[in-house]
DNA sequence: TTAGTAATAGTAATTATTACTATTTAAATT
DNA sequence: AATTTAAATAGTAATAATTACTATTACTAA
């Protein structure tokens, strides 16, 4: 993977907000850096940088969004503003659980809290 | 809701498979009982029965999955052959020490396993 | 039994994402 | 520095999943 002006500008975006963006918040965002970009190589960056694990994917429903935070972490997700926010859980050790009790090779453990953040109370 | 055939079948077929179908494996199954079905109405059915609690809408990467097993349960899903599977986990208390630790109010908890089932040692 | 409205089939439209292609550009090699 | 090579790009077309629309059908309550 070479440099691109184009890869670096979408990395910095995703890596400078909390926001877990979708494909296309980034676009606006980058077009205002590199107007003429286009929104496949968004879309190419996006999934190499997540292949190369310089930034994370996650699922928000049917809606893919990005995360520049790419150390161990789950998510809380607030119902009433769709705000998701990053959370650190002490360790589990769910994947030692799970092994020995569901003879299954844990790679990764993904959790998502669903919820009402505390701007709705 | 009304009763209709067509939901009744579809609800059926969901909760007679274990396979967390996608709503296009629901369609070609149902259209064996119910050959001129529309795929709206599969898509329509599945959201209402979704709605209100008689099935459960799972997200498998950006794919929509149903599933019949409407009690609490989490889910392992495989790398290697793509199956995903319900696990039932022990009371982990995640609700309370997410309450307590993060001033969120949390409904819900969704925690996907990836990993490596046993048929691929 | 009829009146009202939810549900349907069939089709069109929408949205997110990926594929394609000719051109450009990074960077390794001369 | 000039040449070469393949990766990356812009722009556009294509695809896939889902939703919207509409005229018709069929529950169900009065």
């Amino acid at each position: 993977m070479r440099h691109s002006l184009q890869r670096d500008t979408i990395k910095n975006v995703v890596c400078s907000t909390t926001c877990h963006p979708t494909a296309d918040w980034v676009y606006d965002e980058v077009r205002k850096l590199i107007p003429n970009i286009s929104l496949g190589t968004v879309y190419r960056n996006l999934s190499q940088l997540s292949d190369n694990s310089l930034i994370r994917t996650i699922q928000d429903g049917s809606v893919t969004r990005y995360d520049g935070n790419i150390r161990p972490h789950h998510h809380l997700k607030c119902n009433e503003c769709g705000e998701i926010t990053d959370i650190n859980l002490r360790n589990l050790n769910l994947k030692d659980k799970i092994k020995s009790k569901f003879d299954f090779d844990p790679s990764d453990i993904e959790i998502t809290v669903i919820g009402k953040c505390n701007k709705h109370k």
